[in-house]
DNA sequence: TTTTTGTTAGTACATTTGTACTAAAATAAC
DNA sequence: GTTATTTTAGTACAAATGTACTAACAAAAA
């Protein structure tokens, strides 16, 4: 691992653990035992460094398989996409914590977010239609309901690691299971009778 | 108003404006036209400009009427009720987008936010098993899922302020419709077709 | 080897911020 | 009217931060 990987290493770690808000270039540098004039021959301030954990992030997010809903997955597939999902979001859980700070300081990542956004939003409107058409979800949603659901699914995808420390506290793999039980119960009630067998 | 109350309003305009990461104390006394010195007297730093506006908003929710399902109670009662608290939400808008930031820093604050959610919690079970009762949701919903759906009603209700900054980005009345909506969705699959007919 | 390029460290400086302290001004109490 | 008390302003200072600049050192190229 070269400096240049080193700093994105360490940044990401104090990130994490303490936020970006007292975290400086200087307290990264600190941490690695180099000069903080090393760090800014890479980064020329911390907000680079941000942006390419950021970057690094969604592109590891959009290199994940995207899951289908054709006949030979089951179930489990479906939990393990999302539980999936859930890692990478924890492993980069600072961004999620000041999203809104970020994107305020470097605008043109929103453009990043919305892409994906988009993307995704078609693929889960095509889930939604390949399992309606298995008679594994409702046929008798209207179509604006589904939309919302899908806003609802992205606002708890992107915040379950806030309310995770404002509330409940779990730690790695614990949060990761708890809330992925939560974003799949989500769709509980949107099941048909063969949907919740499916299911169980 | 007397300085405090504006030193408290100036606080919330600029850190609803801008944020708690730029806003200083200075910003706000020059703001208001006041010396610095002059707001350290009412208060020795941000955090408790910021703890003080908290706990204000906290205890405006709290004094907002409980909605009950009794029969009197029609469901643009229930919508009223949930735009009413969105309102509240929005003008204290700068506490959701820093949530995080401000419990880190200030955990006692943490208390109070737990404790609210204790309250709620069980006012939304008990308005559930009301609604059951009518008829008007589902009596097939397992114990765990309602459980989660107060949860994912919480994050939301918590989060909608900064989900609407990264993406759609309503102002004002716009925003709080446009979730209170999202909120209101989200009951859609509980209900009944009497409930359908009920919120129709 | 010499030269060039890339990498790291050290220093310096202006700015901002929190905080403390003092004094002036305004208001209330006597 | 004088004395306290409260409120406001001004100043000062240390610490932290972003940024620029220079020099030393290492590695690669000539």
């Amino acid at each position: 691992m070269n400096t240049r990987e080193k700093i994105l290493a360490t940044a990401l770690r104090l990130f994490n653990e303490q936020g970006i808000d007292v975290i400086t270039i200087r307290h990264i540098a600190k941490e690695m035992g180099i000069s903080h004039s090393n760090i800014q021959y890479y980064f020329p301030n911390a907000d680079e460094i941000i942006a390419t954990i950021y970057v690094n992030h969604i592109e590891e997010l959009n290199e994940l398989p995207i899951f289908m809903a054709d006949e030979t997955h089951k179930p489990a597939a479906l939990k393990n996409s999302i539980i999936a999902v859930l890692e990478h979001i924890y492993q980069y859980r600072f961004i999620y914590i000041h999203f809104v700070v970020i994107a305020r300081r470097m605008p043109e990542l929103k453009k990043v977010y919305a892409q994906r956004f988009k993307i995704r939003r078609t693929q889960f409107l095509q889930l939604f239609e390949d399992y309606r058409k298995q008679g594994i979800v409702r046929a008798d949603i209207p179509a604006p309901v589904w939309e919302n659901l899908i806003r609802s699914l992205y606002i708890i995808g992107d915040f379950w690691i806030s309310a995770n420390e404002l509330t409940t506290g779990l730690k790695g793999k614990k949060a990761v299971t708890y809330y992925a039980g939560l974003l799949q119960d989500l769709f509980y009630p949107y099941l048909t009778k063969k949907g919740q067998q499916w299911v169980a």
